[in-house]
DNA sequence: TATCTATGCAAGTACTCACTAACATTTCAA
DNA sequence: TTGAAATGTTAGTGAGTACTTGCATAGATA
């Protein structure tokens, strides 16, 4: 039934995955396109290139194989909080940072996220683990807007308001983009400076 | 088969909701919640307190039920725009209107606006009519900043990303509210006055 | 009273889905 | 060469689902 201690070939070719991998990521990509009914056990396999009964050697039921692509949100917290570390100069260069890294943490567990959105409602610790990914990007980038103010770089104004518009804006266009496939034109690069434009000049005090 | 006209009892108590009604309001619910295939037509007609049967008397098919709820995100760009009617002295009386009348449009419309966010990959006319919404918001707003941009109380400066930072600022609260039963303790009229405070300083010249 | 309309109820059909059982085939290592 | 581990193949089971049919019933209407 359970395999002591998994010795695959892995021989030696980097290119050849893993059959397990293969089913995960076929479920991941369905489930988040077609939701979690939507990605029927047949079409898993025929996308992993695996038959459907290989699915039930690997993973006891569907259920445990979306348990399994779960584990894609945790460190989310720790992943945003990194991609700040170190000293900045300026405002504007940590914000910077902060969209692209949050942007790319999006587009990076893009899947996962939407298989979360989706089943937030049918499955209990779907909305467990994701409840509080939108809440931590804000409140990570709050506590550092909070630094800024602290050493005297920033007047001492609302920053949660200031943080939630900041990661709205890139959660927005990350959705309009990857959910629905959305002609809204965003260059990235081109919207991070705008937006940074915008928000520091609004959390800025006037008479400089 | 098809009812020549239908002329309901309609007993005088306005309380009787009818039978397709019912219906309707109870899938566009499970629909939101569970997905269109997790809102079965069983629970559908549970919900809605009548026989299994009587759905397929009223409509076709489940999908037709569908497509009749899809309807409902129709006249989105007339009713943003009806909410910015009239002339405004102060740009922070236009903004504050039309953040209430855009969360107030979420509000109002939040089951079929999430039954299109799921089932945006499964129905092709699900996609074909929601994926205007988005940009609508943005760009009524973002016409009606130029517009003060054009009277001269404004800086002609990029009114896009503000138009949607702004908007993208309440669909987020709005997600993490209503889709996420979220502790974000967002009080919405304080968040829309910190986020007019925020955006109005950020698009304004700071030579005052 | 007789008719019509909306609905309920019971049963059933055709299909899909998750999951299982049994056996065959490949691969690789001892 | 033998044996074990992973996978393929085929067939099947039981549950659920959209949808149909046929008949009974209640209420309003003519």
């Amino acid at each position: 039934m359970d395999q002591p201690h998994i010795e695959p070939p892995q021989g030696g070719k980097g290119e050849e995955q893993e059959t397990r991998e293969r089913i995960l990521a076929a479920a991941s990509q369905l489930m988040a396109k077609k939701g979690y009914k939507g990605a029927t056990t047949r079409k898993i396999s025929e996308l992993a290139g695996v038959n459907e009964v290989t699915i039930f050697r690997h993973f006891k039921n569907k259920e445990t194989i979306l348990e399994e692509l779960l584990k894609g949100i945790l460190n989310i917290r720790q992943q945003l909080e990194n991609h700040l570390h170190g000293e900045y100069s300026e405002l504007r260069e940590m914000l910077r940072r902060y969209a692209h890294g949050y942007y790319g943490m999006l587009v990076e567990r893009k899947e996962i996220l939407m298989i979360c959105m989706i089943e937030a409602d049918n499955h209990p610790e779907v909305i467990k683990l994701f409840s509080s990914v939108p809440v931590t990007a804000v409140e990570v980038l709050c506590s550092k807007l909070q630094q800024f103010q602290d050493q005297g770089h920033l007047p001492k104004k609302d920053s949660f308001t200031a943080a939630l518009m900041f990661v709205s804006t890139f959660f927005y266009a990350f959705m309009a983009k990857h959910r629905i496939n959305l002609a809204l034109d965003l260059d990235e690069e081109q919207l991070v400076e705008n937006a940074c434009d915008i928000l520091i000049n609004g959390i800025t005090d006037k008479q400089n």
